[in-house]
DNA sequence: TCTCTAGAAATGTCCAACATTTTCGGAATC
DNA sequence: GATTCCGAAAATGTTGGACATTTCTAGAGA
């Protein structure tokens, strides 16, 4: 195994080697189209036959892996075709989401959505600081945090559900405009404030723009 | 194996026990919430222990079971507070799906929807004369293909990706409501003929309002 | 250069076994 | 009588090896 994941709660084998996978896939050390051979992916994350399958089986479901009947497995091919197909899917569904989010959260969710911008405003100046591996995964947990708080109001678990399998799958790209330092960080956090302000104010239209606007930065680099 | 499926081009074991157990969820030989013992459902439908785990997990990724680590599998309860949740997202979802078919479909797309209206029709008549099973399975497929044509142009791989999700998830409610006689067949027909109207006249508005009012049928039953 | 075909590689499937975890019924306790 | 606790039974999760079938590939033959 190559990262050795903290054993949460579930540690079945078979999440574990999810965990090791999916982290590899959005690092780009497994790249898309790639074919994944059964037998060099247990030598490398160890696991048998059948876990690894089942792992694989996972991950397809979660659209990082696309299966072929009797041609196995392979990573899901990233194009910008698909980029922008993740992009227009997640503008639908977050733009819902918050909307609803904004009219049914509390004063409870609005704390969350406060803490989880602020983590995420550490992570960015953390990663700025030390770009290393450890710290970008702490700053791509942070922005998947952030977003989940934002929508975790909506009240409809499938709308999350939804929101948070297009947004793994958008992981990879943002990854890797990072590292090429195609982020424009300011750019960033001034749209990650406004759209905070905008939900404690409660203003619907303003903050689906801005969150509109932030999916959408990553379609078009700087 | 209950049901003797017809082996389409890819005839891998965990396809067929798939489809065999998606269509004994459909139609409520497995309940909601029913446990899924790995032993019970191998006797019942062949495979191995292996196979049967490869497809409980994907019928998972399809949202018609749930995996608990450790606690194996359960089928998908299945409440009002799910049949609303269903509702809301392909409310959603097929709103934009067919907002953006309407726009892109061309003369063949429009095609497509007529020949699966009529079949569908077609369906509907055979069934209300012999309401057996086989044909509410074909009534069953003939309002998935119809429900398929329509956002079929939106060109967006992953909008018809989620629509088939929620809409095979919709499929064990509205199979339960044929059978207690709970629907409304001249306001199907007349619906159904109205939104291909709408269509084919590229009303836009119209032809969504009329979606929503079909899946929001289900929702309060006569 | 192209086609075709064996052989190699990989996938899909099954079985049998075992470790671990959960479940469940009943004994002991309050 | 209700609750807690415990141990046996059941179920899940995992492994390794074996084998049939399919796909891939490199090389022989046209």
């Amino acid at each position: 195994m190559i990262f050795s994941a903290k054993k949460s709660e579930d540690s079945t084998i078979v999440e574990l080697l999810a965990l090791s996978l999916r982290r590899d896939i959005a690092f780009g050390t497994l790249l898309p189209d790639q074919k994944l051979k059964l037998n060099e992916l247990r030598t490398r994350y160890g696991g048998s036959n059948h876990s690894m399958r089942e792992t694989l089986r996972i991950l397809t479901s979660e659209g990082l892996v696309e299966a072929t009947a009797q041609r196995g497995f392979r990573v899901t091919s990233a194009t910008e075709d698909d980029l922008r197909d993740i992009a227009l899917v997640r503008v639908e569904v977050e733009k819902i989401a918050l909307s609803r989010a904004i009219e049914l959260g509390d004063v409870a969710w609005e704390g969350r959505v406060m803490a989880a911008h602020h983590a995420l405003q550490k992570a960015e100046a953390a990663l700025r600081d030390a770009p290393d591996d450890l710290t970008a995964l702490e700053w791509d947990e942070a922005c998947r945090a952030f977003a989940l708080a934002l929508l975790e109001a909506c009240d409809s678990p499938r709308l999350l559900d939804t929101h948070a399998k297009f947004f793994d799958q958008s992981r990879r790209f943002r990854l890797a405009l990072m590292r090429e330092g195609k982020l424009d960080w300011a750019a960033r956090k001034a749209r990650q404030k406004a759209l905070l302000d905008a939900i404690l104010s409660k203003d619907k239209a303003r903050a689906i723009e801005l969150l509109q606007a932030d999916i959408e930065a990553e379609l078009k680099p700087k």
